[in-house]
DNA sequence: TCAAGTTCCGGAAACGTTTCCAGTAACGTT
DNA sequence: AACGTTACTGGAAACGTTTCCGGAACTTGA
């Protein structure tokens, strides 16, 4: 069946189409009669306005893009539906984009910008390491979710962030195995030296042991290359079959913590009697794993509003860029354990 | 900055806006000099085609879409992966666009396939009960994934559909349940009487119940409304506190089973020594449980490759709509035990 | 030398909307 | 009766592309 346009409805309704249009759009100016019928007849055709064209036309819009890199990401899950409502209660709509690990935010950004006519955007996971005149071309207020911070050497003044310290809750949770008693703390992280939030946990992990007088033994931390479950499995096997005079195991993320501990398990050594294990994340899975993870638990749900209230804020002019550092909360699960 | 055209292009090198955009579409008749300088000018430019401009114009695209109900469902993620490398693989471009639940997903894709000029859609989630008329206006292929079946009166020959057979699983598990000499049999459901998955799992139970000539014991039915874990977890404490006589339990979904062996645990009893627990999905996730979980698994990367591939076969041509059954594996875990 | 072909390029229409502007009809005011 | 308002409607330009068509310059073959 031929696509209905503008044109034809306006044909059917022996009306103009910048009539159709008024009604369209809930623009006064057209009689009661007139508007019924226009209504009647795009109902009864199933007529649907093409949005390219629209958006051609437009100055603007009401939708928000949410620019995440890994839908499946599940600590990601949480936030994405958070942004959604807060940005439908605030009267707006919400666009979802997801990107693959080699593409480029910003250009993604720039494009959806100007052919949506977006009002902002809201980037999730990646490292947004670009330079002033990289971002000069997003003429739109944005704000970078669940990083720490940027590497590039961005104004400020010119956007806004919301994230916790990935340092300093990772600092604590080795702290927390510390204060249990624990010295010989091994870490299963994902990647090193690639600027990514595995790294910047990592970092709190090495800062923990310094400020509590521990060496960074080399054959205790074990790299798996990506964040997923089999891979931190096969690492803390590698880990165990190592050396395996550690009495408790730092991981990055909720995830993984998970397959350690089924790790440990299947090697024999009891979570947390044997071993302790901690991570990050504190998903809503892990208060149903058994044992529960003990886990610094990131405030998905204050990152996903506040995030979209502050990009909001900014685009209803009663608001500035700022630059949002969230605490973290230690929930005490099952996984650690006080050594005697 | 004021957002750049392929006029502003155009006139930057001297040449007209139809020069550039053969440039731009890799079409011949246009000199190397000149396909060189243009080329240099976007490229230092930055500049980006706008997409809206594009498909008013155009006839066709590459992209396929994927319409899901749900991104943050944790079955749908890895169907999005298996899907999006599919497409990529064939040489063709997804867009992931996630409806709500109470959108309607045929109106999301007329208008997706309109203003994007969509090749094919694939339906992820959902029920999809239209009838011919509904679907009429949506001029090209679609496969529906995941449903066992419509319940509207959809011509088989005019859409595709990939599923397992949902009855058939659920009553598969019970009847492994049954084979290990369990009798008392709870259940563990989302939802009754919606035409959901839910309904078509709880079918497969009544069924096998029947099979087995066993009575279905209202008080050992617990339906929670929701598919998430906290739900299940109470309902699984509300469905123990009321009848505890089960030995085994019967879940609709792997999450579902992951909170329902928590409970269990939380209530003093073992799995599977105590209590056994079967579920349906086979997420990676339930295979680092503890215990892992005995599930029956759906073909997650044969229902996304296939679904994507049978889709495009349509696209080019050189596939007739097609409806496939696929068939599940029981994953023996460790959540289920033979009664002594 | 000339006709025919080839190669490259520009003009302009078209896609489906929104919005500005102008225009008509009815109505109230003096 | 003439005029200014108001309420409604239609025409047309504009948005940023692609593509068809035609034209200019150059090459080739006789």
């Amino acid at each position: 069946m031929k696509q209905q346009t503008i044109k034809d409805i306006a044909r059917i309704c022996n009306a103009s189409v910048s009539t159709v249009s008024r009604v369209l759009n809930n623009h006064q100016d057209v009689s009661d009669a007139m508007r019924k019928r226009i209504l009647d007849v795009i109902e009864q055709c199933g007529y649907i306005p093409n949005n390219s064209a629209r958006n051609l036309v437009c100055t603007s819009s009401d939708t928000i893009a949410l620019v995440v890199r890994g839908v499946s990401n599940p600590f990601f899950t949480r936030i994405i539906k958070g942004v959604e409502q807060e940005i439908y209660r605030r009267g707006y709509s919400m666009a979802l984009h997801q990107i693959n690990a080699d593409d480029d935010e910003l250009k993604t950004a720039v494009m959806l910008a100007t052919e949506r006519k977006l009002l902002g955007i809201l980037f999730l996971g990646g490292r947004f390491n670009y330079t002033p005149e990289d971002t000069a071309r997003l003429d739109i207020p944005y704000v970078c979710c669940t990083y720490t911070n940027t590497f590039g050497s961005l104004d400020p003044a010119s956007y806004s962030s919301i994230a916790v310290d990935d340092k300093k809750e990772a600092h604590d949770a080795v702290m927390r195995l510390y204060a249990c008693g624990h010295r010989r703390i091994a870490a299963l992280v994902a990647r090193e030296n690639d600027k990514s939030i595995s790294e910047l946990r990592f970092a709190g992990y090495k800062q923990a042991l310094e400020e509590c007088g521990l060496p960074l033994v080399p054959s205790l931390v074990e790299c798996t290359g990506s964040f997923d479950m089999p891979a931190a499995y096969e690492g803390m096997r590698r880990l165990i079959a190592r050396d395996n005079t550690f009495t408790a195991v730092f991981t990055i993320a909720d995830a993984m913590a998970i397959a350690a501990v089924k790790a440990l398990t299947d090697s024999g050594c009891r979570v947390p009697e044997d071993r302790s294990v901690i991570a990050i994340d504190g998903l809503e899975l892990s208060q149903y794993t058994i044992p529960t993870l003990t886990t610094l638990e990131q405030p998905a749900d204050t990152i996903a509003s506040q995030s979209a209230g502050l990009l909001i804020d900014i685009i209803e002019g009663k608001g500035q860029n700022r630059h949002v550092v969230l605490g973290t909360n230690l929930r005490e699960g099952g996984s650690v354990m006080p050594i005697n």
